[in-house]
RNA sequence: GGGCGCGUAGCUCAGUUGGUUAGAGCAAUUGCCUUACAAGCAAUAGGUCAGGGGUUCGAGUCCCUUCGCGCCCACCA
């Protein structure tokens, strides 16, 4: 509140037209957002924006969530903290390979030599892809992030976050890729980073290895095949499968250890059919007697139970998938006979698909097959960005422990997600949920292209095999490095791929090996240790419930390492966006909205009014409707401001001192509960709440309060007049402050038609202030007299009459008529009449009676 | 199979530790040029709070149960 008096300069017609681009420009000039680095940790409230993937186009569903973020941060900054607020752009990985591919038509063969003269395909061809080196490939994916980034700054801006632009990263970029790199050297030197050799999930379209957090199920169509097998006295054993074409790769059978029917065959073996390999029967708890036969072909490997049944009976492996998803030339140990061979020549090659068309062929001409396939349908693992099923392959990958093979640590992490304040609370479960059913480490390599290369050389022996068990690293200060194209130290490049040679490790990091640093990455970990002492553990997180096991628990995982601390102390969870048949707004449903039209259409202001009147946790569909709505407030606040402005007249003041009335005192009053609430709610990451209280009192001031003092407020030489001005202009100024976070553009700009400087900069209504304003002002006489008007109101509207019609006499009974009748002279004018007078009775209601002119009646 | 969330007016949603007669916006209806705003304003109508049972002086709110919807997880032969 300020005593100065003002001139305003609001203009005639006030529009929200351009009011975007404007603001945007001055806001970027005054650096109004600038993270103040002076500050000390405790004065910081620091966020760890999520990285939006810039190989998609941004969708609405990402307007919502970053508004939610944004109108976080804007509170925090007028709560005096200095709010560090980074964007990041997540780059990295196969969404952006995939989008390079596309877009310029080509695919990367790392075989190629780099051709520094390449010019991608003017008319990109889709089916004919050009072929080009790595390097080239990742060139192509710097220049075109690089223009996604542009655009999606841009939205960013018109949509009016509050990010600090000097805080910007990529997560391909070289700081990126050197914590990413430094992080692991760390955790490999802990031990919390290893490479195994082992059967791991694996997509054969592209070909790497997926971790457990990217599946996700589909149903599938299939069939139960019911297949015989044989024991050495020729005695079929019948088992059911639906992946026929693994017979080749069976190492056993396999049944519960209390299931009567194949007790006398646990210990002996028997023949696959038409390979003729001798397999033992075993029992196992997993083995399901209710399933088919209740006895099951074990093969290396048909899905994770063979995985498990494998290690745990400690079988043989016969492989017969490769790489690409095609059965592999080399027929495994056991199929030696003629036949067994002959038989596996005829897959040789052959996808997994018909592969399984031929195995069944021979089933038929061996008359192993029993009965026709029965069809189901039945859930399958899929790469969650993959359209095959995977299959599970025997790989030599890198490991970042996270607990699921190591109960302490499990237990630890577990805690951690205790440690954390989530909003909404239950989103915690969620976490609890997937660290509690991990079932092996996070698998961090991708064989793929784009990302970041692990930092490590493997030595070459003399047949030119790698050693790797005795990985070469680089020192921390050689960080970012390209193991593909620089030599470890005490090498040179002409040693690459040569017997006594070195090789660099071939693969990436995941993209959350990369992203579960951000905190790090953003923060100036072992970069600007200055800057990390100040932001570092962050505040908080904002995120999708759909990445709680992926980014957030990564994340957390990291820091534990790292840090021994939680990354930020509090997670504030989104919900999903809908559209407005309420089914999920997703890339693949093809029903996703791109937010640039809508922000035109109604205003960025509009669109965060939708945004924020969806709360964390909380499914929200695409509503038009609440856009409208926004964008009437945001008009509503334009001419609020002015009227405001204009009764109160040049040289007025916000002097609450001047306001005595009991009317202007009570409204004052009202207000001090609504900047309360507001400042609670948003402490407590509510931010709906506290667009709802605010909005509640700005409607019913311009409605009631504002249509009841107006005429005395043009009083000029009264003492009453005064107090109505100083009233008016005291809640103005708390509304534009209250609206701020939300409205960032009209508050701004209504802002400026009577102060200096930015409202975004300003300090937070404080409750106290207003309350002592208010002095004695109890909101009761504020709604009685509300109650009063809208009763005369009433009459004028059933009498069909216009509301400037004139009332003859008023009569107001019951308990609280005390209340109103301190607002006699404001109602009487507000409402026309002639005469008031006040009843007290018994009654709690407020009765009120209104006798209509006969004028207006006529 | 395990876990989490949800079910309040035609639609979208509030309803804070149990407390007058369950609220708002949109849509609908009836009106109104009213010296901020007709992209406005005023007013009206509309609900067995999914069903059943219980605790309590009192239940939309707490407990049990049934039904329906959604999401997550699960070793899915």
């Amino acid at each position: 509140m300020t005593n100065r008096s003002h001139s305003f300069r609001m203009p005639d017609k006030p529009s929200l037209d351009g009011i975007e681009a404007k603001w945007v420009d001055v806001w970027d000039e005054s650096g109004v957002y600038h993270f103040d680095r002076t500050r000390s940790r405790e004065d910081v409230f620091s966020i760890d924006t999520p990285p939006p993937t810039v190989s998609g186009s941004l969708h609405i569903g990402h307007v919502f969530s970053y508004t939610h973020t944004d109108t976080v941060a804007r509170f925090q900054r007028m709560n005096g903290k200095a709010v560090f607020y980074p964007m990041g752009w997540d780059d990295n990985g196969l969404p952006t390979e995939r989008r390079v591919q596309n877009y310029y038509g080509v695919r990367c063969d790392p075989s190629i030599p780099y051709d520094p003269e390449f010019v991608p395909p003017a008319k990109p061809d889709p089916k004919r892809q050009v072929p080009v080196s790595r390097r080239n490939f990742i060139e192509l994916c710097d220049t075109l992030t690089a223009e996604d980034e542009k655009v999606f700054e841009s939205i960013w801006r018109t949509l009016g976050l509050s990010v600090d632009w000097r805080h910007t990263y990529a997560t391909i970029d070289d700081n990126s890729r050197g914590t990413a790199q430094r992080a692991f050297l760390r955790n490999l030197a802990r031990g919390e980073a290893y490479m195994s050799e082992a059967p791991t999930l694996w997509d054969v379209t592209f070909r790497t290895a997926v971790a457990q957090a990217e599946l996700e199920d589909r149903e599938r169509p299939s069939a139960y095949h019911k297949v015989a097998f044989h024991k050495p006295d020729g005695t079929p054993v019948h088992i059911e499968t639906t992946r026929p074409e693994l017979l080749a790769a069976c190492v056993a059978l396999v049944a519960h250890p209390d299931d009567e029917r194949y007790q006398d065959l646990f210990g002996t073996t028997v023949r696959t059919p038409v390979f003729g390999v001798e397999v033992p029967v075993r029992a196992h708890r997993l083995a399901d007697p209710e399933k088919g036969s209740g006895i099951a072909m074990i093969c290396t490997f048909g899905d994770t139970t063979d995985v498990t049944w494998w290690r745990e009976l400690q079988l043989e492996t016969r492989p017969i998938i490769g790489w690409d998803g095609r059965i592999i030339a080399d027929p495994p140990r056991g199929l030696e006979s003629g036949a067994a061979r002959e038989a596996y020549d005829s897959l040789v090659g052959a996808t997994v698909h018909t592969a399984r068309e031929r195995t069944v062929e021979l089933l038929r001409a061996s008359g192993d097959l029993v009965g026709d396939p029965k069809a189901i349908t039945h859930p399958v693992k899929f790469y969650e960005k993959g359209d095959k099923p995977l299959e599970i392959v025997t790989t030599r990958q890198w490991y970042i422990r996270n607990g699921g093979r190591d109960e302490d640590l499990r237990e630890q992490l577990i805690a951690r997600g205790r440690e954390l304040s989530w909003h909404p609370e239950h989103m915690r479960a969620r976490y609890e949920n997937w660290v509690g059913g991990l079932n092996g480490d996070w698998l961090v390599s991708r064989q793929r292209f784009f990302g970041v290369p692990f930092p490590v050389w493997y030595p070459l022996d003399a047949d030119g095999n790698p050693r790797y068990d005795e990985p070469i690293l680089p020192s921390e200060d050689q960080l970012p490095v390209d193991p593909s194209s620089e030599a470890p130290a005490g090498y040179t490049e002409d040693q690459r791929g040569r017997a006594d040679g070195f090789m660099g490790d071939p693969d990436v990091m995941d993209t959350w090996a990369t992203s579960s640093l951000s905190p790090q990455i953003a923060s100036g970990w072992e970069r600007d240790q200055d800057l990390f002492e100040r932001v570092f553990p962050m505040d908080y997180r904002p995120q999708g419930q759909d990445i709680i096991r992926t980014w957030l628990f990564a994340t957390v995982v990291r820091a534990n390492f790292e840090n021994g601390t939680l990354p930020w102390n509090t997670a504030g969870i989104s919900g999903w966006i809908l559209d407005p048949d309420r089914k999920k707004m997703s890339k693949s449903k093809g029903n996703v909205v791109t937010p640039l039209a809508l922000l035109e259409k109604y205003s960025s202001d509009a669109v965060r009014y939708w945004a924020a009147s969806g709360r964390l946790g909380t499914d929200t569909a695409l509503d038009e409707g609440q856009m409208k709505v926004g964008r009437r407030l945001s008009i509503k606040i334009l001419n609020a401001s002015k009227f405001v402005m204009s009764v109160a007249g040049d040289g007025a003041t916000a002097d609450p001192a001047q306001v005595t009335e009991p009317l202007d005192r009570a409204m004052l009053a009202a207000l001090a509960e609504v900047v309360e609430d507001a400042t609670a709610a948003f402490a407590a990451y509510d931010h709906t709440r506290a667009l709802e209280r605010t909005e509640r009192f700005f409607w019913d001031f311009c409605d009631d309060y504002l249509e009841l003092v107006k005429t005395r407020a043009y009083d000029t030489g009264s003492a009453e007049g005064a107090s109505a001005r100083a009233a008016l202009l005291v809640a103005l100024g708390a509304l534009h402050k209250l609206f701020a976070p939300f409205v960032p553009f009209v508050a701004e700009e209504v802002w400026s038609w009577w102060q200096e400087g930015s409202v975004h900069a300003q300090a937070w209504p404080d409750a106290a202030a207003y309350r002592a304003a208010a002095a004695d002002g109890d909101p009761v006489v504020l709604a009685a007299t509300a109650e009063v008007l809208r009763a005369i109101r009433k009459a004028k509207s059933e009498a069909k009459l216009s509301m400037r019609a004139e009332v003859e006499h008023v009569r107001v009974s019951g308990k609280r008529v005390e209340s109103a009748r301190a607002a006699t002279g404001d109602i009487a004018a507000a409402g026309r009449a002639a005469g008031i007078d006040f009843q007290a009775t018994d009654d709690t209601d407020l009765t009120v009676e209104v006798t209509l002119s006969e004028a207006s009646e006529g």
